[in-house]
DNA sequence: ATTAGGATCAACT
DNA sequence: GTTGATCCTAATA
């Protein structure tokens, strides 16, 4: 399993980790995994496209908690997406889970997502992702550390440098030049590309 | 292949 | 009242 010292560091450093890794999740019509092969890094204050740019609200509260932890949120009024919390507890930090493979669980994953034209497409998205995995509101703050937890994150067949991409962050408006999105080379899961809105450019103040 | 609208919530102006 | 770390369906090219 990854522990929460792997991923108590930047959330960009943490992103490259978690990417050939899996995520286990555990509910009532069985257990439901998946390789990760697409993330983002989201930091706080100094990342306007981050939810923590101004400061502790309900719904961000476990980005400023522990590493490990799961941020589960809601969006677009229908659906949720989910992050792992990197850095120390006080300084917001998180990746969020973008893409992954349904590596077990297929029929539990196929049924749940009964849209999908094939099973490369059952976790290609965000919020897709989430749903295969069964995470809801109810998964917040779960500890992906702990053994005991019912979604849990292990390491995987190690990625090899020369297979990870690198590119802007999708769907963001702000901080566009900043490249915070990390994706598994040749992946038949990894989402398309969609630029945000139409707000001007915002460069990230690099901390330190 | 690309685009538009709707679903409908939390945070922000 | 507007805007999103989105996805699905239907319409247009």
């Amino acid at each position: 399993m990854l522990t929460r010292e792997d991923l108590a560091v930047d959330p960009v450093d943490a992103s490259k980790l978690l990417l050939g890794a899996t995520l286990r999740a555990d509910s009532a019509d069985g257990t439901v995994e998946v390789r990760i092969v697409e993330v983002e890094a989201y930091r706080g204050g100094d990342d306007p496209a981050s939810h923590c740019y101004r400061g502790k609200t309900p719904r961000n509260e476990v980005m400023f908690g522990p590493a490990g932890h799961l941020y589960v949120y809601f969006v677009y009024g229908m659906h949720f997406c989910a992050n792992v919390v990197s850095l120390t507890d006080g300084v917001p930090g998180a990746v969020l889970l973008r893409a992954g493979e349904v590596i077990s669980g297929l029929d539990i994953a196929r049924a749940r997502r009964p849209s999908s034209r094939s099973d490369a497409e059952l976790a290609k998205g965000p919020a897709r992702l989430t749903t295969v995995l069964g995470l809801k509101a109810d998964q917040n703050g779960l500890d992906l550390t702990d053994p005991a937890s019912p979604v849990r994150l292990y390491k995987g067949e190690p990625v090899q440098a020369d297979q990870v991409r690198v590119g802007p962050r999708v769907g963001v408006a702000v901080a566009i030049d900043v490249p915070w999105r990390f994706w598994v080379d040749g992946s038949k899961a990894v989402s398309a590309y969609r630029r945000g809105g139409k707000r001007g450019i915002v460069r990230v103040v690099p901390s330190q």
